[in-house]
DNA sequence: GCCCAGGGAATCG
DNA sequence: CGATTCCATGGG
């Protein structure tokens, strides 16, 4: 991969493996704006960010040098040599038609809070109504972008009662989202610690809280802490699972999770987003 | 009206 | 342990 600064812009070149509507659409991110079939808006560590792709290019604007080594190298997860990954789970005859399918996926590495937040309404609700919630909640506590607004910092949501948060439409995740803000601001659960710990600590303090479970916890470690041996396990998965590897069967949430941690490794938390993104648009259902 | 949605807590056996 | 039920809300 290589990069240049240029007129308040990063172009990326001589990359493999990113394909920005693959990397967006495929339901780890909920805060971006689609502009045409290789244009996207971002709004992310409280930056908007516009993505252009065309002939093996991508462009990034406004970016410096600095906001790009600093934020998005790793928001992209572009120190991953993605080509490695996709060689080893390829080995899988299943794995290997789902990479085919959207070969351009990367797992974005998001900021835990909003991250947290989004997944805890997410339950229970379809894609479009989590990325309608999260913009109702930006828009209504966050700072102003340009025409856009950025996700709400911890000060900015800090004191926001239950009875608010339901006002947005929460439903009965508003106690969730009441139990999450109150212990990261209160400093009980400090995300800046998070690097240091290991990934089974990390699951045990995001699961102390109350509205927070297994798979949740998972989103959070895969999208936003960098940890890729994670598997979340929701209906889809499940159900590709059960169809592809266990004939059709039915397989407790334990086996799945035992199984794609012998067949992937550290590498199943990619391997859950290929086969994740395939399952929800091959097999209609 | 009924079913489902990137789940999890509470309860019961 | 595993299975069931309830939780809010909107769209098909």
């Amino acid at each position: 991969m290589k990069y240049e600064a240029l007129g308040g812009k990063i172009i990326l070149s001589e990359y493999n493996s990113f394909d920005i509507s693959e990397t967006l659409e495929c339901g780890q991110c909920f805060r971006f704006v689609k502009l045409g079939k290789l244009e996207y808006i971002i709004i992310a560590n409280g930056k908007v960010l516009r993505v252009l792709q065309q002939d093996d290019i991508t462009e990034l604007s406004p970016c410096t040098a600095e906001e790009f080594e600093n934020i998005w190298l790793k928001y992209f997860d572009l120190e991953q040599d993605y080509s490695q990954i996709k060689a080893v789970l390829s080995k899988d005859d299943v794995m290997s038609q789902a990479i085919g399918f959207a070969e351009g996926i990367r797992i974005l590495n998001q900021e835990p809070w909003e991250c947290l937040l989004s997944f805890i309404i997410s339950q229970n609700m379809n894609i479009p109504r989590i990325k309608q919630i999260v913009h109702n909640i930006s828009e209504f506590y966050g700072d102003k972008l340009d025409d856009y607004y950025a996700f709400p910092t911890i000060s900015q949501l800090k004191g926001v009662t239950t009875e608010d948060l339901a006002a947005l439409k929460t439903g009965f995740r508003a106690k969730y989202l009441k139990d999450a803000i109150d212990k990261i601001s209160s400093g009980q659960i400090e995300i800046s610690g998070f690097p240091q710990k290991t990934t089974d600590e990390l699951k045990k303090i995001l699961m102390s809280i109350y509205g927070v479970g297994e798979k949740v916890a998972d989103c959070t470690l895969l999208f936003s802490c960098m940890r890729h041996e994670c598997f979340p396990m929701d209906v889809w998965i499940r159900r590709v699972m059960s169809e592809l590897y266990f004939n059709g069967g039915e397989a407790s949430s334990r086996e799945v999770h035992e199984f794609a941690a012998e067949k992937f490794g550290g590498y199943a938390g990619y391997a859950q987003q290929y086969l994740f993104h395939y399952g929800r648009n091959l097999k209609g259902r």
